[in-house]
DNA sequence: TGTCATTAGTTGTTTTGGCAACTATTGTTT
DNA sequence: AAACAATAGTTGCCAAAACAACTAATGACA
């Protein structure tokens, strides 16, 4: 039972946090200069993008955004007041609302897109050859699943 | 010039995103469950610990934890109100003020210490082969040099 | 040496998000 | 059907951090 991680590994692990802090902040303020969105809000909007009928609840939309439930609420009242998504009763459910993406939000998300998805690469893609990102892809889908690596292990 | 990264490379960040928030998340509420710390707080605590005479300037503190000076200046009002710093004149520059672990920051830290390794083990290095590691690890010096991969690449 | 710019840190104000308590509705149990 | 529990969302209150404006000290230069 060894309990001790490398220390590479411990640098890993904090390149990792000093680096993720460091693109978000980039991206952010890029994107905030770019269309006036914060990463929270394109993140929003692309999940509901991706939602049928462009439509979520807030509970779906917490779940996606990890985001608490009051969190929600004063999201979408930001955005609904800058009339990018609105709210829409739901007739199944009268506890429940949607939040509908609105023309407008869906035309900040398409004007957003192109440069967002540039300072990806900028920040992100550019780095990675192909043996860098089948790793990634390897231990996303580990971790999500929840399956360790296989065989002997730091911790075992 | 290829201007569109792969759908699997989109999802790769997005992926990313969403492993770091809840790494983030899970790794936070154990460490404040257990000793009551934030992960600023650990992570100030780490870097003084790192620093000869366990001290640090405002400004360095700032720069290594990539918060603003306010932030900071806050954030160790709250940590020195805990008793875990304290503020200390620098004589050579009457302006600044160093920052310096006490006795009772160096206690908590080591008692922060085993407990918080293991979670970075759970959630990060108990899903990381040798292969993925060194593969992160190439990927963190080429971002942290602004140097990006060899070769042809997307954007080119 | 006196002026002006720069730097270190602090403070007022705003934004964002969490928790706990609340309302309204729906589901469950007997 | 009545009572109780669970769920969806909102609201009051608080914590954390950013920005801009501020003070105090230092550096630069003319």
């Amino acid at each position: 039972m060894i309990e001790v991680p490398s220390e590479v590994q411990m640098l890993t692990w904090r390149s990792f946090l000093e680096w993720h802090s460091a693109v978000i902040k980039a991206l952010e303020s890029e994107l905030m200069e770019d269309q006036g969105l914060s990463l929270t809000w394109y993140d929003v909007l692309i999940h509901l993008s991706e939602a049928s009928e462009s439509r979520l609840q807030h509970q779906a939309l917490a779940g996606s955004l990890l985001l608490s439930r009051s969190g929600v609420t004063r999201l979408v009242d930001r955005m609904a007041k800058a009339g990018l998504v609105r709210r829409e009763a739901s007739p199944e459910d009268r506890r429940a609302s949607y939040v509908v993406m609105t023309p407008q939000g869906r035309d900040a998300l398409d004007r957003a897109s192109p440069g967002h998805v540039r300072g990806i690469i900028q920040h992100f893609t550019r780095y990675l050859d192909s043996e860098d990102a089948s790793a990634l892809q390897k231990f996303f889908s580990r971790v999500l699943q929840g399956e360790p690596k296989k065989g002997r292990q730091i911790g075992d």
